[in-house]
DNA sequence: CGCGAGCTTGATGCCGATCAATGCATGTGG
DNA sequence: CCACATGCATTGATCGGCATCAAGCTCGCG
């Protein structure tokens, strides 16, 4: 990903547990004590590499496992059956994949790496078991899944009543503000997906991710280079973000 | 509601209990064994009801429990700081409202009923508990709350891809859809929503959703009388939602 | 070095928003 | 019981933001 201040790499030295995982303050075990990490630990023993570009799971595939990711960055995306696709999510470390498959014991999106990728592999019916032993387990996991929620209902507001330029600033502190909380800059960030996929994920055509962000580098707001973003001007981003246009 | 198959009315003959209560195939109960329902009644023991256009709960509120609806019917509305909102879904019975909340020990969005309602509550502590003992519960719960994601993906996609005919089609098949799985016509219902409240859960202005409805009214998909709606040709409506446009 | 995927930019057109007026149903007070 | 108010729905006219169509451009890679 991008210039780490603590570089993700170094994870690798660390060994398979979460209790020892630099990520463990942002995925599942927040929060929990020592003697459920421990358990926690047990659960999670296997890891998957998901090369760039490749699917994590498919719509349609049965559901036995969630993911966490590890390292590396993912989109899901639904598709209707005409072939329209919608991107429903980008998710980065810690980030937690495959919760639509508990519904119908089968995945109802997509998930494809957008660059080399690592996932820690959490059975489910392991993790059902784990959770009615460890009530701080359990409870995590439902704030969780509660916080999908919420953030699906966030990006419907988006889509709902947004324009297209509060779409893209709010899309931007979004994920910067994802970043930030992982040691990243708060102001320059590589983007890992193309803009046909920012456009799916708002709403937008990909031509009109273009020329906002070539409008929001006109006003001084950001430099774009290709995938390359500097944040110029994050006030000036908040404030496009919350002042109504209507 | 509409014209009940089996009157809702009638419910209230019925004890307070999930054991025997007409939406348990509808509802959290849906599946359980038994021993595992009856345990759910010792939880459900209280209701509430709320008159049209009385909140529930509204963003901000803590969070305690969860509702079933039992009578009536709500919409759920997130606002931004500027005050724009957005309905994020409508609630008819046997639907659980609330699970937002868990995420946060608040809630992040309002819960409105659009008419004289009646939900039960579902104290979440206590719900965390009995999932322990009752792997059925816990598997149940599970589910509600994944298909709740969804769901919302579902309407990511419609308010991300689709145009204004596709969106409002979609919308009316879905509603007749759930209608007809509590006993009531497939062809014909009576909104309980505004125009304008429709609008915001398709991201649509009310004077488009009203003219859509006028369209399908001349081309013969449908028969509208202000709330009043027969639908006329249901394929007609399915061919529109999966045509793609593009 | 040249190819191709992805990005940018311009010209044009259309869908849905906006503004505005009218219609319709329900309810309330004179 | 009618008159009027109020909230919601319909319909028309116009406007604007984003989609669409169409070239070029950039950069990484074989």
């Amino acid at each position: 990903m991008q210039q780490a201040v603590v570089s993700p790499i170094k994870l690798e030295a660390f060994k398979v547990a979460c209790s020892s995982c630099n990520l463990r303050e942002l995925c599942l075990p927040v929060g929990l004590s020592a003697p459920d990490l421990e358990q926690l630990d047990t659960l999670v023993s296997t890891r998957r590499t998901v090369p760039r570009g490749e699917t994590l799971f498919r719509s349609g595939d049965t559901f036995q496992s969630l993911y966490a990711v590890r390292t590396g960055f993912f989109k899901t995306c639904v598709s209707a059956e005409d072939g329209r696709d919608q991107v429903t999510g980008f998710q980065m470390a810690g980030e937690l994949l495959g919760l639509d498959g508990i519904s119908n014991d089968r995945h109802s999106c997509d998930a494809v790496a957008l660059e080399d990728s690592q996932v820690c592999v959490i059975p489910y019916s392991q993790l059902e078991e784990l959770s009615r032993d460890f009530t701080e387990l359990q409870h995590q996991f439902h704030k969780i899944m509660s916080r999908e929620i919420v953030r699906d209902h966030g990006v419907m507001l988006l889509l709902g009543s947004m324009r297209a330029e509060e779409r893209l600033a709010a899309f931007l502190l979004n994920l910067t503000q994802r970043l930030q909380a992982r040691g990243f800059s708060a102001s320059s960030l590589i983007l890992r997906m193309t803009r046909e996929e920012i456009g799916s994920y708002l709403g937008l055509k990909l031509e009109t991710v273009s020329r906002t962000f070539s409008k929001f580098q006109d006003e001084g707001l950001l430099e774009v280079k290709q995938r390359a973003i500097t944040i110029v001007d994050p006030a000036g981003l908040k404030r496009l973000v919350n002042s109504a246009s209507n």
